[in-house]
DNA sequence: AATCCCTGTTGACATTAGTCAACTTAAATT
DNA sequence: AATTTAAGTTGACTAATGTCAACAGGGATT
């Protein structure tokens, strides 16, 4: 269980909620520490939780038949990961997660959390939020994938995460964007050779 | 209106309702009839319709700087096309939707029904259903497009849609995969070879 | 039947991205 | 300080895709 000042700036629905809601909602979360490189889900974990991010940056990758780790998605402070394996097919995830920088995580188990929002109208709405916003999210991407070149998605990911490019390996940010590394490095060389 | 029937096979989970529900529920869609090329959503339109076609075939296009229609979904029997741009964001179109085929829709608004199906659990369970699945198909594209090179996306799409492969021009299945026409036009080629 | 239009194919070439390897740099370790 | 390691850059080359244009074939229209 962790305390409402820090579940208030990631969850900004809870302000919402009455006395009773908030501490039935608290009881059900934990604080992760984790320190920089810590993996928390293991590939084939059936652990179906959600995590928001308190403090720090990690990552989902998988290991594909080459053995390369892959990386699919970064999340960082105020944002939330959740393997949609787990929580919405019931499969093992393909993917493990790790904190890329010393990190502190909110964690809830999705049957826990949907049993306590289960009837709750302040609740429903914000888990609503949540699921609808992962859906536009998600529909965007794959626009960006379809409609964007390469240039031009990584110039939206620096509009979007500026914060990210001094944090974040560019070989992840690289997996992201759906290209190599080494493309990456010449597209940043071209890309402020431009500017110039 | 349309009958009991006719939804029972587009939306399954509908045989759980009562019968008042059903009735509810009825009451509010409408049957769409259309011709093969009928435009039935502009750009720039706030009607938060969602669609599930009975029978037929859509698309959803947008119109680029250079005046190319750009095809980024396509839709087929007991599937369900909404823009999440207006759903979601509550901003305009900037996509089109047209019939491919003669295409029946049933149609309903998106505010009437989330009105219908707020406080009535089975309901909520099929719009959760639906949701989800949309996440889930949005994620998995996401991470295809990451992960597969345009061929294997090829590949994935014909064995996910082999009857689209008749019905639909390679045009829009190129757009749909990320790629030009032409260049779908010459893996086709390869993969034919390649497979005797 | 002749014409027109649209779609898809193919060729030639340009652009972009991938692959492999060498090298530089910075950070971590000893 | 020396060594090791990992990340990023760069060069050379290959592969894939885009662009532009010409052409072929089918379907619709006249």
């Amino acid at each position: 269980m962790i305390d409402f000042e820090t579940l208030k700036y990631v969850l900004p629905f809870i302000n919402e909620l009455s006395a009773t809601d908030v501490f039935d909602f608290l009881q059900h979360t934990k604080l992760l520490k984790l320190n920089q490189g810590d993996i928390f889900l293991q590939e084939g974990s059936l652990k179906s939780n959600i995590y928001f991010v308190k403090e720090g940056l990690i990552r989902s990758y998988f290991v594909n038949e080459k053995g390369e780790e892959i990386t699919n998605r970064l999340r960082y402070e105020n944002q939330a990961m959740s393997c949609y394996e787990i929580d919405l097919l019931n499969q093992p995830s393909r993917f493990n997660l790790q904190a890329l920088e010393p990190t502190e995580l909110i964690v809830m188990d999705v049957k826990t959390m949907q049993q306590i929002v289960h009837g709750n109208p302040k609740l429903e709405a914000g888990l609503k939020f949540f699921v609808n916003s992962s859906l536009v999210e998600a529909l965007s991407a794959v626009d960006d994938f379809m409609l964007l070149s390469a240039e031009k998605r990584y110039l939206k990911f620096v509009s979007e995460h500026p914060a990210l490019l001094n944090r974040v390996p560019l070989k992840y940010i690289a997996n992201v964007l759906g290209i190599t590394p080494v493309s990456l490095s010449r597209i940043r060389k071209r890309v402020t050779t431009k500017k110039q």
